[in-house]
DNA sequence: TTGCCTATACGAAAAACTTCGTACTAACTT
DNA sequence: AAGTTAGTACGAAGTTTTTCGTATAGGCAA
Protein backbone atom coordinates (compact mmCIF):
# COMPACT_ATOMS: atom_id res chain seq x y z
CA UNK A 1 0.00 0.00 0.00
CA UNK A 2 1.46 3.18 -1.12
CA UNK A 3 1.95 6.32 1.12
CA UNK A 4 -1.06 8.38 1.28
CA UNK A 5 0.93 11.71 1.87
CA UNK A 6 4.10 11.83 0.14
CA UNK A 7 7.41 11.94 2.18
CA UNK A 8 8.72 15.58 2.18
CA UNK A 9 12.39 16.07 2.39
CA UNK A 10 13.53 18.14 5.83
CA UNK A 11 16.32 20.74 5.03
CA UNK A 12 18.99 19.02 5.29
CA UNK A 13 17.38 16.30 3.28
CA UNK A 14 17.16 18.35 0.40
CA UNK A 15 20.65 19.87 0.55
CA UNK A 16 21.62 16.20 0.17
CA UNK A 17 19.04 15.43 -2.17
CA UNK A 18 20.14 18.58 -4.15
CA UNK A 19 23.64 17.19 -4.38
CA UNK A 20 22.33 13.60 -5.83
CA UNK A 21 20.41 15.46 -8.24
CA UNK A 22 23.56 17.65 -9.21
CA UNK A 23 25.90 14.11 -9.36
CA UNK A 24 23.98 11.68 -9.26
CA UNK A 25 24.26 8.30 -7.63
CA UNK A 26 27.18 8.94 -4.86
CA UNK A 27 28.74 7.55 -2.11
CA UNK A 28 28.78 9.04 1.40
CA UNK A 29 31.61 10.43 0.99
CA UNK A 30 31.01 11.75 -2.06
CA UNK A 31 28.35 13.72 -0.98
CA UNK A 32 30.37 14.56 1.98
CA UNK A 33 32.59 16.24 0.20
CA UNK A 34 30.60 18.40 -1.97
CA UNK A 35 28.48 19.70 1.79
CA UNK A 36 31.66 20.28 3.16
CA UNK A 37 32.75 22.68 0.88
CA UNK A 38 30.15 24.91 2.00
CA UNK A 39 30.04 24.01 5.91
CA UNK A 40 31.09 22.40 8.85
CA UNK A 41 29.60 19.02 8.95
CA UNK A 42 30.58 15.45 10.16
CA UNK A 43 30.90 12.77 8.25
CA UNK A 44 28.20 10.19 9.98
CA UNK A 45 25.90 12.99 10.07
CA UNK A 46 25.64 12.71 6.24
CA UNK A 47 26.07 8.82 6.60
CA UNK A 48 23.29 8.91 9.52
CA UNK A 49 20.77 11.19 7.09
CA UNK A 50 21.54 8.87 4.36
CA UNK A 51 20.57 6.01 6.66
CA UNK A 52 17.31 7.90 7.19
CA UNK A 53 16.67 9.16 4.09
CA UNK A 54 16.61 5.65 2.89
CA UNK A 55 14.29 4.44 5.28
CA UNK A 56 11.85 6.85 4.53
CA UNK A 57 12.24 5.61 0.97
CA UNK A 58 13.73 9.16 -0.17
CA UNK A 59 17.21 7.42 -1.73
CA UNK A 60 17.70 3.83 -2.98
CA UNK A 61 21.18 2.11 -1.43
CA UNK A 62 23.11 -0.05 -3.29
CA UNK A 63 24.97 -2.21 -1.09
CA UNK A 64 26.83 -4.03 -3.65
CA UNK A 65 30.06 -2.19 -2.99
CA UNK A 66 31.44 -1.55 -0.18
CA UNK A 67 30.78 2.17 0.25
CA UNK A 68 27.20 1.59 -0.48
CA UNK A 69 26.02 3.73 -3.35
CA UNK A 70 22.91 6.03 -2.94
CA UNK A 71 20.59 7.63 -5.25
CA UNK A 72 17.86 10.20 -5.50
CA UNK A 73 14.38 8.22 -5.50
CA UNK A 74 12.46 10.75 -7.33
CA UNK A 75 13.37 13.40 -10.01
CA UNK A 76 14.24 16.73 -9.06
CA UNK A 77 11.19 17.77 -10.61
CA UNK A 78 8.87 15.65 -8.91
CA UNK A 79 9.88 16.81 -5.64
CA UNK A 80 10.42 20.81 -6.87
CA UNK A 81 6.92 20.29 -7.86
CA UNK A 82 5.65 19.00 -4.55
CA UNK A 83 7.86 21.71 -2.40
CA UNK A 84 6.28 24.23 -4.75
CA UNK A 85 3.08 22.96 -4.66
CA UNK A 86 3.14 23.30 -0.41
CA UNK A 87 4.51 26.74 -0.75
CA UNK A 88 1.58 27.27 -2.71
CA UNK A 89 -1.23 26.17 -0.37
CA UNK A 90 0.65 27.40 2.50
CA UNK A 91 1.79 31.03 1.79
CA UNK A 92 0.32 31.94 -1.15
CA UNK A 93 -3.25 30.97 -0.67
CA UNK A 94 -3.35 28.70 -3.79
CA UNK A 95 -2.44 31.54 -6.53
CA UNK A 96 -0.10 30.58 -9.05
CA UNK A 97 -0.05 33.64 -10.42
CA UNK A 98 0.61 35.41 -7.29
CA UNK A 99 3.56 33.45 -6.70
CA UNK A 100 4.69 33.75 -10.09
CA UNK A 101 5.28 37.25 -9.94
CA UNK A 102 6.77 37.16 -6.62
CA UNK A 103 9.50 34.28 -8.15
CA UNK A 104 10.13 36.58 -10.88
CA UNK A 105 10.30 40.00 -8.86
CA UNK A 106 12.28 39.39 -5.87
CA UNK A 107 15.84 38.91 -8.13
CA UNK A 108 16.58 40.35 -11.43
CA UNK A 109 15.51 37.82 -14.24
CA UNK A 110 17.19 37.50 -17.36
CA UNK A 111 15.91 38.11 -20.89
CA UNK A 112 16.47 34.58 -21.28
CA UNK A 113 14.62 33.63 -18.74
CA UNK A 114 12.00 35.48 -19.50
CA UNK A 115 11.81 34.44 -23.02
CA UNK A 116 11.76 30.90 -21.67
CA UNK A 117 8.98 31.85 -18.96
CA UNK A 118 6.91 32.77 -22.17
CA UNK A 119 7.63 30.25 -24.63
CA UNK A 120 6.19 27.95 -21.65
CA UNK A 121 3.17 30.04 -21.33
CA UNK A 122 2.53 29.17 -24.98
CA UNK A 123 3.15 25.08 -24.37
CA UNK A 124 0.60 25.31 -21.43
CA UNK A 125 -1.95 27.07 -23.73
CA UNK A 126 -1.11 25.09 -26.70
CA UNK A 127 -1.81 22.05 -24.56
CA UNK A 128 -5.07 22.95 -23.67
CA UNK A 129 -6.80 23.68 -26.85
CA UNK B 1 20.49 46.72 16.07
CA UNK B 2 18.66 45.17 13.19
CA UNK B 3 18.95 41.38 12.99
CA UNK B 4 21.65 40.16 10.43
CA UNK B 5 18.78 37.64 8.87
CA UNK B 6 15.23 38.15 9.02
CA UNK B 7 13.01 35.78 11.10
CA UNK B 8 12.08 33.09 9.20
CA UNK B 9 8.12 31.86 10.39
CA UNK B 10 8.48 27.82 10.72
CA UNK B 11 5.25 25.84 9.13
CA UNK B 12 3.24 26.15 12.01
CA UNK B 13 3.92 30.01 12.00
CA UNK B 14 3.43 30.27 8.13
CA UNK B 15 -0.22 28.87 8.58
CA UNK B 16 -1.27 31.00 10.94
CA UNK B 17 0.39 34.15 9.22
CA UNK B 18 -1.65 33.09 6.45
CA UNK B 19 -4.83 33.56 8.82
CA UNK B 20 -3.62 37.18 9.63
CA UNK B 21 -3.14 38.10 5.70
CA UNK B 22 -6.03 36.92 4.94
CA UNK B 23 -8.33 38.42 7.98
CA UNK B 24 -6.26 41.21 9.03
CA UNK B 25 -6.07 41.39 12.73
CA UNK B 26 -7.20 38.68 14.60
CA UNK B 27 -7.44 37.29 17.94
CA UNK B 28 -6.67 34.40 19.17
CA UNK B 29 -10.33 32.95 19.01
CA UNK B 30 -10.51 34.03 15.39
CA UNK B 31 -7.20 32.55 14.28
CA UNK B 32 -7.93 29.30 16.13
CA UNK B 33 -12.02 29.28 14.47
CA UNK B 34 -9.83 29.01 11.13
CA UNK B 35 -7.23 26.86 11.48
CA UNK B 36 -9.31 24.26 13.45
CA UNK B 37 -11.65 23.98 10.46
CA UNK B 38 -8.89 22.24 8.57
CA UNK B 39 -7.21 20.33 11.51
CA UNK B 40 -7.31 19.50 15.00
CA UNK B 41 -5.73 22.01 16.64
CA UNK B 42 -6.26 22.96 20.66
CA UNK B 43 -6.97 26.79 21.47
CA UNK B 44 -4.35 27.29 23.70
CA UNK B 45 -1.65 26.06 21.23
CA UNK B 46 -2.70 28.69 18.73
CA UNK B 47 -2.50 31.26 21.67
CA UNK B 48 1.39 29.96 22.86
CA UNK B 49 2.22 30.09 18.57
CA UNK B 50 1.10 33.94 18.60
CA UNK B 51 2.75 34.74 21.72
CA UNK B 52 6.20 33.27 20.73
CA UNK B 53 5.66 34.63 17.54
CA UNK B 54 5.39 38.28 19.19
CA UNK B 55 8.41 37.32 20.68
CA UNK B 56 10.13 37.26 17.62
CA UNK B 57 8.53 39.88 16.22
CA UNK B 58 6.90 38.21 13.45
CA UNK B 59 3.23 40.00 14.70
CA UNK B 60 2.61 42.98 16.31
CA UNK B 61 0.09 42.90 19.54
CA UNK B 62 -2.44 44.71 20.64
CA UNK B 63 -3.37 44.70 24.16
CA UNK B 64 -6.11 47.14 24.40
CA UNK B 65 -8.97 44.79 24.61
CA UNK B 66 -9.54 41.83 26.63
CA UNK B 67 -9.01 39.64 24.05
CA UNK B 68 -5.42 40.78 22.68
CA UNK B 69 -5.43 41.35 19.04
CA UNK B 70 -2.84 40.47 16.75
CA UNK B 71 -1.50 41.45 13.26
CA UNK B 72 1.17 40.45 10.67
CA UNK B 73 4.00 42.44 10.99
CA UNK B 74 5.89 42.14 7.32
CA UNK B 75 3.00 42.11 4.61
CA UNK B 76 2.46 38.81 2.57
CA UNK B 77 4.51 39.53 -0.67
CA UNK B 78 8.00 40.30 1.76
CA UNK B 79 7.30 37.05 3.08
CA UNK B 80 6.51 34.99 0.35
CA UNK B 81 9.74 36.33 -1.47
CA UNK B 82 11.54 35.43 1.22
CA UNK B 83 10.39 32.27 1.34
CA UNK B 84 10.46 31.67 -2.56
CA UNK B 85 14.12 32.92 -2.39
CA UNK B 86 15.13 30.45 0.31
CA UNK B 87 13.33 27.49 -1.83
CA UNK B 88 14.87 28.99 -4.98
CA UNK B 89 18.41 28.25 -3.59
CA UNK B 90 17.74 24.87 -2.03
CA UNK B 91 15.93 23.27 -4.19
CA UNK B 92 16.22 25.09 -7.97
CA UNK B 93 19.57 25.83 -7.79
CA UNK B 94 18.72 29.43 -8.36
CA UNK B 95 16.98 28.72 -11.65
CA UNK B 96 13.87 31.33 -11.32
CA UNK B 97 12.82 30.01 -15.16
CA UNK B 98 12.90 26.60 -13.67
CA UNK B 99 11.45 27.08 -10.63
CA UNK B 100 8.06 29.21 -12.34
CA UNK B 101 8.11 26.69 -15.02
CA UNK B 102 7.51 23.93 -12.51
CA UNK B 103 4.91 26.12 -10.65
CA UNK B 104 2.71 26.55 -13.36
CA UNK B 105 3.01 22.32 -14.47
CA UNK B 106 2.08 21.36 -10.73
CA UNK B 107 -1.82 22.74 -11.21
CA UNK B 108 -3.80 23.62 -13.76
CA UNK B 109 -3.64 27.10 -14.43
CA UNK B 110 -6.71 28.76 -15.23
CA UNK B 111 -6.24 31.15 -18.74
CA UNK B 112 -6.53 34.48 -16.54
CA UNK B 113 -3.66 33.66 -14.09
CA UNK B 114 -1.75 32.75 -17.44
CA UNK B 115 -2.55 35.87 -19.25
CA UNK B 116 -1.95 38.03 -15.79
CA UNK B 117 1.66 36.36 -15.52
CA UNK B 118 1.96 37.55 -19.11
CA UNK B 119 0.95 40.85 -18.24
CA UNK B 120 3.65 40.78 -15.71
CA UNK B 121 6.02 39.48 -17.80
CA UNK B 122 5.29 42.50 -20.21
CA UNK B 123 6.01 44.64 -17.20
CA UNK B 124 9.26 43.64 -16.59
CA UNK B 125 10.32 44.05 -20.08
CA UNK B 126 8.97 47.75 -20.16
CA UNK B 127 11.07 48.30 -17.18
CA UNK B 128 14.10 47.03 -18.27
CA UNK B 129 14.23 49.45 -20.75
C1' DT C 1 -20.85 38.68 45.76
C1' DT C 2 -20.73 34.60 43.81
C1' DG C 3 -20.14 31.91 40.00
C1' DC C 4 -19.35 31.21 35.16
C1' DC C 5 -17.41 32.25 30.86
C1' DT C 6 -13.54 33.66 28.28
C1' DA C 7 -9.16 35.39 28.26
C1' DT C 8 -3.84 35.21 28.91
C1' DA C 9 0.52 33.23 30.97
C1' DC C 10 3.60 29.84 31.39
C1' DG C 11 5.87 25.48 32.10
C1' DA C 12 6.84 21.56 30.17
C1' DA C 13 6.02 17.29 27.56
C1' DA C 14 6.19 15.46 22.97
C1' DA C 15 7.70 15.25 18.45
C1' DA C 16 10.72 16.28 14.77
C1' DC C 17 15.22 17.30 13.14
C1' DT C 18 20.25 17.54 13.37
C1' DT C 19 24.50 16.25 14.93
C1' DC C 20 28.10 13.31 16.35
C1' DG C 21 30.71 9.79 19.20
C1' DT C 22 31.79 5.09 19.73
C1' DA C 23 31.71 0.37 18.35
C1' DC C 24 32.36 -2.81 15.04
C1' DT C 25 33.91 -4.83 10.49
C1' DA C 26 35.93 -5.72 6.01
C1' DA C 27 39.77 -4.98 3.21
C1' DC C 28 44.21 -3.61 2.30
C1' DT C 29 49.38 -3.32 3.63
C1' DT C 30 53.41 -4.64 5.44
C1' DA D 1 49.35 -12.23 11.11
C1' DA D 2 48.99 -7.85 12.76
C1' DG D 3 48.16 -3.22 12.09
C1' DT D 4 45.99 0.49 9.60
C1' DT D 5 42.49 2.51 6.92
C1' DA D 6 37.91 3.34 5.33
C1' DG D 7 33.62 2.08 5.77
C1' DT D 8 28.65 1.11 8.18
C1' DA D 9 25.58 0.74 12.41
C1' DC D 10 23.49 2.74 15.99
C1' DG D 11 22.49 5.09 20.26
C1' DA D 12 21.87 9.15 22.07
C1' DA D 13 22.58 14.09 23.06
C1' DG D 14 21.32 18.65 21.49
C1' DT D 15 18.14 21.71 19.26
C1' DT D 16 14.09 23.48 17.47
C1' DT D 17 9.27 23.20 16.82
C1' DT D 18 4.73 21.93 18.17
C1' DT D 19 1.41 20.85 21.37
C1' DC D 20 -1.29 21.26 25.39
C1' DG D 21 -2.48 21.24 30.50
C1' DT D 22 -3.01 23.94 34.44
C1' DA D 23 -3.03 28.25 36.86
C1' DT D 24 -4.96 32.80 37.05
C1' DA D 25 -7.68 36.75 36.42
C1' DG D 26 -11.13 40.07 34.42
C1' DG D 27 -15.84 40.89 33.36
C1' DC D 28 -20.57 40.07 33.55
C1' DA D 29 -25.01 38.10 34.92
C1' DA D 30 -28.02 36.46 38.61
Amino acid sequence: MARRTAVRPTGAELEILGVLWERGPSTVRDVHERLARDRDLGYTTVLKLLQIMSEKGLVRRDESQRAHVYAARTPAEQTQRQLLGDLLERAFGGSAALLVQQALSSRKTSPEEISRIRAYLDALEEEKK
